[in-house]
DNA sequence: TGACATTTGTCCGCCAGCAGACGGTTTCCC
DNA sequence: GGGAAACCGTCTGCTGGCGGACAAATGTCA
């Protein structure tokens, strides 16, 4: 799958890449570095939306809360991914997000204004966050044509994927992942209900195409999966 | 509602504002023109992509269509919009969507190469570009989250929400829209069936909150569509 | 090591809304 | 202006999967 290779790639790609040094020196100056514990908030929706960040180690969970308390996870990143982009945009308002670490996180924060104007500066990359942005907006595309027409079980079969890909480790065929995501948490990005995540992942166990215990998820048959899902 | 004019602003903002004569000039030269009639396609996914375009009159969906000939739309834009520029992130893949003409529409090509050379040269104009990037972004977050969360008659009222305020007239509270998408585009717009539209439609106009005939598109009481959409 | 919190497993009733069918209406194009 | 094609309106049966309930297993923290 050169497609998925090269994906990857671009996401963990360093984004400071090729940059002079003295100008990374100035990064250095004006990012702050600091370390979250698990299920720790990292920005809060009613602050005004100052800093974007990048993710060094751990795992972040992007959601939106709406008024009812409901929640929507809007995406899951790793190592080498920044969030809070979305907030070049906004002038004084309010971020729509919260970040929330999965486990423990070391994150990276730079002003708004400072990145900004490295953006001005660095055309290269300017050109890599867009690109960056470009391929966000492809995975929600992704999303939602699998929302309109996919069943929950290929959804899920979906998820588990795109879950291996970022996530595991592939040993001879066999993608393993130390799984930090709940049923319930699986649910909310598959657009189902936590009953059906549980049932059906119990399905794909006893049809031995994965398996799993608490502590490790295993994905025997990539093949079927991709069949499944598609 | 200050959000929503400043979302219009920023996305009808000319791209080229604020560019020297001598740039633009070179814009112009590397550009061209062209008027596609209604239903025309304006490139297909098996082509490598090289353009971009910019939309100057008219409106253009923006689709995919699965392996299997399902369709669905990933959005309808009017003009001073641009689109195709998701292939800025390919090398010389092939595009994944279909661009097809709703109405007599005047676009606008810049080759991808020249664009990017472009960008390079330009922060602005970058800045300017990743900006649009994230608004579609916001905008795909929000169809997720109304996929998942609303049920179709508030995401049909959602639908016709953001229909009129990109593409109606509003005179004294009244939006007035000449609609150029049929109940099937609707349909696959708001992730249900050609059926469920043509009826909730009907339910709305027999509530009194919109009137349409097939040429025109009145929503009388926006307050309560607000309503219904929340 | 025990108690409390969180997560997983299983069963089941219920209903939103999809999809098929078919007839009426508008639009398009020769 | 007439025939075909596209679009709209309405009725109906059927079902995927949500959501409530409760029990079991696992995690966590004193």
């Amino acid at each position: 799958m050169p497609e998925k290779s090269k994906f990857w790639y671009l996401k963990h790609f360093n984004i400071f890449e090729g940059m002079p040094d003295e100008e990374m020196e100035k990064v250095g100056k004006i990012s702050s570095m600091s370390t979250v514990k698990k299920r720790q908030i990292i920005f809060f929706p009613e602050q005004p939306s100052q800093s974007i960040f990048f993710l060094k180690e751990g795992h972040v969970k992007l959601s939106r809360v709406t008024e009812d308390g409901r929640e929507i996870i809007l995406d899951v990143i790793g190592p080498g991914e920044l969030f809070g982009e979305l907030s070049l945009l906004d002038e004084n308002e309010q971020r729509t997000e919260i970040a929330e670490a999965l486990d423990e996180a070391v994150i990276c924060a730079i002003d708004k204004r400072d990145f900004e104007e490295l953006l001005k500066r660095s055309p290269q990359l300017n050109l890599e966050i867009t690109k960056r942005m470009g391929l966000r907006l492809r995975r929600f595309q992704e999303r939602v044509s699998d929302l309109v027409f996919k069943d929950v079980k290929k959804r899920i079969a979906s998820f588990l994927l795109r879950y291996a890909e970022e996530f595991g480790k592939m040993k001879k065929g066999i993608v393993t992942i130390h799984p930090f995501l709940s049923h319930q948490e699986i649910a909310f990005l598959t657009a189902s209900a936590r009953q059906t995540v549980t049932t059906t992942l119990n399905e794909l166990k006893t049809a031995g195409v994965i398996d799993f215990s608490r502590k490790s998820l295993v994905i025997n048959d990539l093949g079927k999966l991709h069949k499944i899902a598609r």
